[in-house]
DNA sequence: GTGTGTAATGTTAGCGATAACGGCAGAGGG
DNA sequence: CCCTCTGCCGTTATCGCTAACATTACACAC
């Protein structure tokens, strides 16, 4: 019991003691189990988080935002990931919750309705991030998608474009990609316009689908004077396969993408983008897990994060 | 008892138990609570994952190699980031040891003593990381960062390049950036040449930062033929600004970076690398770590794999 | 000397599962 | 009819720790 109280920082013991038992368990390279601590206290340091892939810039970047908030509040994320599976997330998250641990980080807001059970009888705090566009169990910080496909719109159009294609991923699960096509299409319709044509694609390196599928939907479409982007790698690839070919951006025709990568400063142009506050989100998401018992906070919190439009180099100014 | 056994799928129970068991446990929304399994049955199904950073895509791959390799032998990845601090991370492997892992991947070889102990009394299979160019506690996967700057150097010089200069990060602690340039050295000195010239690094944006640097090295030491970056990143950002100067790559000048991103895949010419063979690395050590206990693996594997060099567009051909 | 308060340490009873073994019923062989 | 075997399910004792309470030691006031 006094080796207990050493390690953990907890009740008194005297001095001498102290040191004995610290010098002791560096000898014997004791290393207190925590499963049993875990078990006996009902207390779990862990943090689940859940995001559907490790390979999509984005994640890593609020997974470092996480990281950093949890640095030093004794918790520790335990990462899981779903390819953007429902099932896989269910299993996972089973997987998590059977750790009991003290908080559930997961992406979105869309799940099977097991896992939305789960989260909800989880009886530890939820935060469902990155989309604030329907209903969340608990805790919700992320953007508007929807509105962020909005307002590019409106930035397009308000700039004179009005020939706008859009080129984006083939993953029906990814939600937060669609509601930024819908928001957008929303945005264009306000003025009259529509897509004039899209262009879908899966798999492969990024940058080189994103030149790929310009050069293929500008074949089609030579008229286009915008092409809007799901995200900045594909837009990043369209560029330089532009610029390549000697047209204008941002006279003859108008770049944007979404997401903000700072990975991307350095290209010829900055490509025009909205910073989906993926480091931020991280940070609040963790704050609220962090907080939750000490600062009064009782859940059902709904952060939405304000993305910035950034028209970089790509989009015409007035 | 019955319900355990339903649960694990383990030992005999009738199909109308087995039923009503699980029927049970739907209704009640039961998860089992895998720390009172865990510490009952001494077995983990978490597998602890220590590396430097998130934010260098490198790791996220090698994340993704263990994932996938994990994904159906019932172990689960836990990841720590050391922010690469050896002080950060004996803590983070503490942790995770009193979690009491069924085993430990490690990047590097390069340890603080008291985290090299733990490591060798953790009772667990440990695998290490990234590089072969030392002394391992027990199984170690990886390249030798040495032997591909040495091969690096080699081609350059092969090449025709003379006058060669490295561009690299301000990381002390970055052992396997480290080797990599002793090794280039080291190839260089072979053919009675040494660097003209270095430019170091830290934080920010690594294509911008490329950018700047070569900028900076190149109005320095203007007689460079050749740079070597020590990761792609910087390497892109290089050669972009090359091309923006409209030098002649790779004929007036050469370039080259590491680690085989295919991330840039799509630029407008193939930054020289070497592939550091990431995924294959992640794959690998989960592979022991999941097989040993029935493989026959005792421990102590050293896997070297072989980083293979594709030379690009950015060095001249013969 | 006795009572009281405080600091330091010890005792006991779980936490929720599993390992290991025990018991019981029914089948099948002799 | 007895015995063994197998299939199924229950009992008991941990696993290594911590919460809660108990005890001891000692200082100090009266």
């Amino acid at each position: 019991m006094t080796v207990s109280r050493v390690l953990r920082n907890r009740g008194d013991v005297s001095e001498a003691t102290r040191e004995k038992v610290l010098e002791a368990a560096r000898v014997l390279g004791y290393v207190p189990n925590k499963i049993a601590g875990a078990l006996a206290s009902q207390r779990v340091n862990l943090v689940g988080v859940i995001i559907p892939s490790l390979s999509n810039l984005v994640f890593p970047e609020v997974l470092t935002g996480i990281s950093a908030e949890l640095e030093d509040t004794g918790l520790q994320p335990v990462v899981g990931v779903t390819n953007y599976s429902p099932e896989k997330e269910e299993a996972v998250l089973y997987e998590m919750l059977s750790w009991r641990p003290s908080g559930v980080i997961i992406a979105g807001i869309e799940h099977t309705p097991a896992a939305r059970a789960m989260l909800e009888n989880a009886g530890v705090p939820v935060v469902e991030i990155m989309d604030v566009d329907g209903e969340g169990v608990d805790s919700v910080v992320g953007i508007s998608h929807r509105r962020a496909g909005l307002h590019m719109a409106e930035a397009i159009v308000a700039a004179g474009y009005r020939k706008i294609g859009f080129l984006g991923t083939k993953m029906p699960e990814d939600h937060r990609a669609r509601k930024r096509l819908e928001g957008f299409q929303e945005g264009l319709a306000a003025s009259g316009l529509e897509l004039v044509d899209t262009e879908f694609y899966s798999g492969g390196s990024a940058l080189a689908k994103g030149r790929e599928m310009t050069q293929t939907i500008l074949k089609r479409s030579p008229d286009l004077d915008f092409l809007y982007y799901s995200n900045d790698m594909i837009g990043a690839g369209g560029l330089l396969w532009c610029l390549d070919q000697g047209i204008d951006v941002p006279g003859r025709l108008g770049l944007a993408g979404f997401n903000g990568v700072d990975l991307l400063d350095g290209l010829p142009r900055r490509l025009a983008t909205m910073d989906a506050c993926r480091r931020e989100i991280g940070r609040k998401a963790a704050e609220i897990i962090a907080g939750r018992p000490h600062n009064g906070l009782i859940g059902g919190e709904v952060i939405e994060l304000e993305p910035v439009i950034q028209l970089g180099d790509t989009v015409r100014r007035a």
